[in-house]
RNA sequence: GCCCGAAUGGUGGAAUGGUAGACACGAGGGACUUAAAAUCCCUUGGCCAUUGCGGCUGUGCGGGUUCGAGUCCCGCUUCGGGCACCA
C-alpha cells in the first residue's frame, strides 16, 4: 500500500468524530489535564497557515497527556462578537449573525481538516444567547459588589450600605472613585437618585463620567488597550479624549492582585513584564501644599519625596480642578486660552507636538518644608488621570520639569552632589544629597534612598502628606456604542439604572433595521422596538466590549449547557484552571489582564476556585508572510529573473505565492494570473525564472497568503502539522517558507514504509537487535523530554533520524514497531492511527494507547568513544567498553601511546572525565 | 528615556559549561532509468592541504572567570518587543 493521506486522514477524522473519541467527562477517578486556545474571532479571510501554530503546538500536548493516561479537556468555540461584521453590516445591511455564522462553518470546516482533537460537544459562541445569559449574569454581580481593600476582597454593596446607614462614611475601607464624606443621618436624607449615584462611586460595575477614548470614525469608545498611538487598533482611525458618562469595570481596585498573582504564574518574564508596565506600579507619597493668601492646599503626588528642596513651581494638569480654585482675576483670560486651545487638540497631536507650553496661574504655593513660595502654571504635561492631576516641580531632577523651567526661565537648584544640570536635568535615583536643609528637615549628607526614606516618614509625622501607592492601571471603560456585543442587563427608572433579575436573563439582542446610530445621535440600539422592560422602563442602549465575552469563556468550557449556573462547583471543582494556555502575545494588556481580573472576582464571590484562571501560558509566535518578488524591466512587460536583476533597470511586483515554489515562479500560471501579464515575457537563469522574497504581514493584499486546505490537500494535515512544528521553536516569530516541506513529507514516506514495501507487509515477529532498541528507545527518551518542554521542532528532528537508523539497520521488529506510532501520534494522528490499526492490527485506537517508557538499559553503546584532549583541545579519540570504570579511562588516556605526543616534557596537572563524552588532561 | 529579549553557515534552525553547526531546505557530484519523476548514496561554515592522513580559524564586538565558554560575568554595537510627558 502506498501512503495515501487524502483516504486516511478523511477516514480517521470521520472515525473519531463517530466515536466521540475527544469528548471529554468528569472522572474524579483520573487527574484532569485542561488545554486551551484563545478560541478565535471568526473573520471574513478564514484561517491561514499562521493561525493553526498554536493550536497545533496545543494539540499535541493534549493528545500527549492522554496518552500519558490524564482526562484531557481540550475545547474550541468562537469570539463571535466583533467590529468586523458590524462594519460590514453598516456597508451591506446583512445581518451580522449571518456572517459570524457563515465565517464560523468555514473556520469549522478548516480546522476539521488539520485533525484537532478538540471536544467538539463543548463549542461556545458568545453572541450565543444561553452563553452571553453568564456574562450579563456577571456583570450583575460586579454591579452588586464594591472591593473591600480592608479584606482586599469583593463583598456585596449591600454591606456597604448597612455601613452607610449605621456610620456615614466613616470608617469605609473601599475602592472608590472619589473620598466621599457623609453622616448616617445625610445618607438617611439622601433621595434614591443621591443614594444611587453615592453607591455608584464603590459599585465594582459602575457609571462614571470619565475621559474615554472617543474614535469618531468608529462611532464608538474604545478601552486602553484598544487604542496604539493615538489611533485604533482596530482600523487605525485618530481617537480624541471625551469626557463620556459610561459603563466602568473598577478594574484598578484589582492592581494589586493582579501584580502578586503574576509571581505564582508559569508564564514567559516578557509577557509578566508587560503586565507589571502596565499595571505600573509606583510607591510615592502624596503632599499638600498650602497655596499663598488662599485656604485651598494643592495635593500632589511624587515618587521623589527627597527633591522637596529643588521645588521652583508647580504644574496643574489642564483639566484639574484646582486650576479654577487657585487662578487670579488677572490670570484668568489666559489661563482659559490656554485650557481651550489644549481642549482642540486629539490625544495624537498633544504626543506628536512636544513643544513645551503652558501658563502661569497668578498664584503662589508655599513649599511645607522651605517655607518659600513658587509660583503655579498649568501646563498639558501633566496628566489629569494619574495621581493627584497636580505635581511638585523639581527641574534639576525631572527632564520634563527641566524643559518647562528652561522654557519659563524658572530657577533650577541642584540637589545631588555632582550632578551637572547647566544643560540637562540629572534624572538617577543615586548620590548624596546637598542643598536640602529646611527648619525642620535636613537631607544632606545622605543617599536619594535614604532620603526618601526619611522624608515620607516626616511628612507622615507632620500630618503634610502619607505614603502613597499609585497605578498607572485604569478602570476598564465598558460601554460601546454598537450594536453588536451584549445587551446590558440593566433598565433605567426615573433616571436610576436598576439590573434584571436572574429569571429575566438572558436579555437578547434586538432586532433593528439599521445598524448605525439614530439620527439623534443615540447608540444603534436606539432603534430597536419596544426596548423596555415590560413595564415599560427604558433599557440600556450601549452594548459590551469585545473582551466581555472573553473574559470568562475557559470556565463555560468546563460545563457548557448548565443554565442554572455558569459552571457547577463539581465541575469547576474538577476541571480548576486551565493548565496550559496557548495564544498570541498581543493579548496582554487585553484579555489576559480582563480575564485575570473577571476570575478574581469570580473567586471572591466563591464560584471558582481558583485565584488564577491560567496556570501556565505559552505565546506562540507570529507567522508573517514570505512575499514573492518578479523583476519588471521598466516600461516594458519582460521579467529579468532575480540574479540577473541587477543588469536592468526593473521594478520589483509581488507575486501570488501560489504561482512560485521553492523560488521558482510558475509561468503559465503568472500569465494567466492577471490578463495584462498574458504576453509577458521573461528573461530566465538555468532555464527558470527565479523570484526574490522579502518578508512581510501575511495579509491579502500583499499576495502571500497561502491557506492550510491547499497544504493539506497536496501533502496532507500530518505533514502541515509536522511541518509547522518543524519550522521553529513556538514562541518565535518566523516567515512561513513552504520551501521546506518536502523533507517533512518525505519523512512521513520513509515511516511508512517501514511497514510497507507495496502492498507487502514488512511487520515480523523478529527479536530486536540491539541497535533497534537502543534506536527506539533514545527516540523515547527524547521525544518525551522534548514534549514536555515544548520543543516540538527537535522533536519532529529526533523522528527524522529515528526512522532513517531503522530503515538502515532493516528493522521489522514488531517490538520495535509497535512503539514508533504511538511516540508519532500527538504529532501526526491520522498515519499514526492508520499504522497502529493495518499495518500493527491492534483494534483498540492508538489514543488509548498507553505512552511508552524508556529503558535505560538499552540506551547504553557496547563502545563508548572519548574526545582525548589536552589543555581543551581535542586531539585523538579513544573507544572503551561501556563498563570501562572511571578511574581505568583516566588510566587509558595517561598511557596510550598517542599521548605522549601531546605530554612530552610536560607535567600532568588534573585530568578531567565527562561521562561518555571527554577527557581532558591538564598539563603544564 | 525606562524595562525585557535576541544576535550561530546560502536559508530555517540544533547544542543540561564538555568534539559548534543536529535535523531539514537549498546547492554540487554520483547511482538507477531511453528520458523525466520518484528513490538512494556522497560532499557542503571559511581558509589552506587535498597522492594520504590533516592543519588553522570560526557562534555581533572588546575584556574576564574556567582545565574547557555559543552558553556564565563586566563593558559595548545592532535588531526586535513592552511601557512612556505616569511625576
Amino acid at each position: 500500500m502506498e501512503y495515501n493521506h487524502k483516504e486516511i486522514e478523511k477516514r480517521w477524522q470521520q472515525r473519531w468524530k463517530d466515536d466521540q473519541t475527544y469528548a471529554a467527562a468528569v472522572d474524579p477517578s483520573r487527574p484532569k489535564y485542561y488545554v486551551l486556545d484563545m478560541f478565535p474571532y471568526p473573520s471574513g479571510a478564514g484561517l491561514h497557515v499562521g493561525h493553526p501554530l498554536g493550536y497545533i503546538a496545543s494539540d499535541i500536548y493534549s493528545r500527549y497527556k492522554r496518552l500519558q493516561g490524564f482526562n484531557v479537556l481540550h475545547p474550541m468555540g468562537y469570539d463571535a462578537y466583533g467590529l468586523p461584521a458590524e462594519q460590514y453590516a453598516i456597508l451591506t445591511g446583512q445581518h451580522p449573525e449571518k456572517t459570524t455564522t457563515d465565517n464560523i462553518a468555514r473556520y469549522r470546516q478548516q480546522l476539521d481538516n488539520i485533525g484537532f482533537s478538540y471536544d467538539w460537544s463543548r463549542e461556545i459562541r458568545t453572541c450565543n444567547p444561553d452563553y452571553y445569559k453568564w456574562t450579563q449574569w456577571a456583570f450583575i454581580q460586579m454591579f452588586h459588589h464594591y472591593y473591600n481593600t480592608a479584606t482586599a476582597k469583593a463583598e456585596p454593596i449591600a454591606d456597604l450600605v448597612k455601613h452607610f446607614e449605621a456610620h456615614g462614611s466613616e470608617g469605609i475601607t473601599a475602592a472608590a472613585g472619589k473620598e466621599l464624606s457623609f453622616t448616617a443621618e445625610q445618607w438617611k436624607a439622601f433621595s434614591e437618585k443621591e443614594q444611587s449615584d453615592v453607591l455608584m462611586n464603590y459599585r465594582i460595575a459602575y457609571l462614571g463620567n470619565t475621559m474615554v477614548n472617543w474614535c469618531p470614525a468608529l462611532g464608538t469608545v474604545l478601552a486602553n488597550d484598544e487604542v496604539s498611538e493615538g489611533l485604533s487598533v482596530r482600523g487605525g482611525h485618530p481617537v480624541e479624549q471625551k469626557l463620556m458618562y459610561q459603563w466602568c469595570l473598577r478594574v484598578s481596585a484589582y492592581a494589586q492582585r493582579l501584580l502578586d498573582g503574576l509571581d505564582r504564574l508559569d508564564w514567559t518574564d516578557s509577557l509578566k513584564e508587560t503586565q507589571r508596565n502596565w499595571i505600573g506600579r509606583s510607591e510615592g507619597a502624596e503632599m499638600r501644599f498650602k497655596v499663598a493668601d488662599s485656604d485651598v492646599e494643592l495635593e500632589i503626588f511624587t515618587t521623589r519625596a527627597d527633591t522637596i528642596f529643588g521645588v521652583t513651581f508647580m504644574v496643574l494638569a489642564p483639566e484639574s480642578i484646582y486650576v479654577n480654585q487657585v487662578t487670579t482675576e488677572a490670570q484668568r483670560q489666559a489661563v482659559a486660552d490656554y485650557i481651550a486651545e489644549v481642549k482642540n487638540k486629539t490625544e495624537r497631536e498633544r504626543m506628536i507636538d512636544k513643544k513645551v507650553s503652558g501658563v502661569f496661574t497668578g498664584a503662589y504655593a508655599i513649599n511645607p518644608l522651605s517655607g518659600k513660595q513658587i509660583p503655579i502654571y498649568v501646563s498639558d504635561y501633566v496628566l489629569a488621570g494619574y495621581g493627584t492631576g497636580a505635581i511638585m516641580a523639581v527641574p534639576a531632577h525631572d527632564s520634563r520639569d527641566y524643559a518647562f523651567a528652561r522654557a519659563f526661565s524658572l530657577p533650577v537648584i541642584p540637589l545631588i552632589e555632582g550632578a551637572d544640570v547647566s544643560t540637562e536635568s540629572f534624572d538617577a535615583k543615586e548620590g548624596k544629597m546637598i542643598n536640602s536643609e529646611g527648619p525642620e528637615l535636613c537631607l544632606n549628607g545622605l543617599e536619594v534612598k535614604e532620603a526618601i526614606a526619611k522624608t515620607k516618614l516626616f511628612i507622615e509625622e507632620k500630618g503634610l502628606g502619607r505614603v502613597k501607592v499609585n497605578y498607572r492601571l485604569r478602570d476598564a471603560i465598558f460601554s460601546r456604542q454598537r450594536y453588536w456585543g451584549e445587551p446590558f442587563p440593566i433598565y433605567y427608572k426615573d433616571g436610576i439604572p436598576h439590573t434584571l433579575s436572574d429569571d429575566q436573563l438572558p436579555l437578547q439582542l434586538p432586532e433593528i433595521d439599521e445598524y448605525r446610530p439614530t439620527e439623534t445621535g443615540e447608540p444603534p440600539l436606539g432603534r430597536a422596538k419596544n426596548w423596555c422592560t415590560p413595564e415599560g422602563y427604558p433599557l440600556e442602549l450601549n452594548t459590551m466590549p469585545g473582551f466581555a465575552g472573553s473574559s470568562a469563556y475557559y470556565l463555560r468550557y468546563m460545563d457548557p449547557h448548565n443554565d442554572q449556573a455558569l459552571v457547577s462547583p463539581e465541575a469547576n471543582q474538577y476541571w480548576r484552571q486551565v493548565d496550559l494556555y496557548i495564544g498570541g502575545t498581543e493579548h496582554a494588556t487585553g484579555h489576559l489582564i480582563y480575564s485575570r481580573f473577571w476570575n478574581k472576582f469570580l473567586f471572591d464571590l466563591g464560584v471558582v476556585c481558583e485565584d488564577e484562571p491560567f496556570k501556565k501560558l505559552i505565546n506562540q509566535g507570529m507567522i508573517q508572510g514570505r512575499t514573492s518578488f518578479a523583476y519588471r524591466i521598466k516600461d516594458t512587460n519582460t521579467f529579468v529573473s532575480y540574479n540577473l536583476r541587477n543588469q536592468y533597470e526593473v521594478a520589483p511586483i509581488r507575486v501570488d505565492i501560489n504561482l512560485v515554489h521553492n523560488d521558482v515562479l510558475d509561468i503559465d500560471g503568472f500569465r494567466q494570473w492577471r490578463p495584462d501579464l498574458h504576453d509577458a515575457e521573461f528573461i530566465l537563469e538555468d532555464g527558470k525564472y527565479v523570484c526574490g522574497y522579502a518578508v512581510e504581514k501575511m495579509s491579502k493584499s500583499m499576495f502571500n497568503v497561502v491557506n492550510p486546505d491547499d497544504i493539506v490537500e497536496r501533502y496532507g494535515a500530518d505533514t502541515l502539522r509536522l511541518y509547522e512544528m518543524f519550522l521553529g521553536p513556538i514562541e518565535q516569530s518566523k516567515p512561513w517558507d513552504t520551501n521546506g516541506i518536502d523533507g517533512v513529507n518525505r519523512f512521513i514516506k520513509k515511516m511508512w514504509n517501514l511497514y510497507y514495501k507495496g502492498d507487502q507487509l514488512l511487520v515480523t515477529d523478529a527479536e530486536p537487535t540491539a541497535d533497534n532498541l537502543r534506536t527506539i528507545h533514545t527516540l523515547i527518551k527524547k521525544v518525551t523530554f522534548d514534549i514536555e518542554n515544548f520543543s516540538y521542532n527537535t522533536s519532529v528532528a529526533a523522528f527524522m533520524i529515528c526512522v532513517n537508523d531503522l530503515a538502515k539497520q532493516k528493522c521489522t521488529s514488531r517490538q520495535v514497531l509497535d512503539i514508533l506510532p504511538v511516540l508519532i501520534a500527538p504529532f501526526a494522528p491520522h498515519v499514526a492511527e492508520e499504522l497502529w490499526h493495518e499495518a500493527l492490527g491492534h483494534t483498540t485506537t492508538v489514543c488509548d494507547a498507553p505512552w511508552p517508557k524508556h529503558n535505560e538499559d538499552y540506551l547504553r553503546c557496547a563502545n563508548v568513544t572519548y574526545a582525548i584532549s589536552f589543555n581543551g583541545k581535542a586531539r585523538f579519540n579513544l573507544t572503551v567498553d561501556a563498563s570501562t570504570t572511571r578511574e581505568q579511562i583516566e588510566q587509558l588516556a595517561l598511557t596510550d601511546a598517542q599521548s605522549a605526543r601531546w605530554m612530552e616534557g610536560k607535567t600532568v596537572k588534573k585530568v578531567i572525565v565527562v561521562p561518555n563524552k571527554i577527557v581532558n588532561i591538564v598539563i603544564a
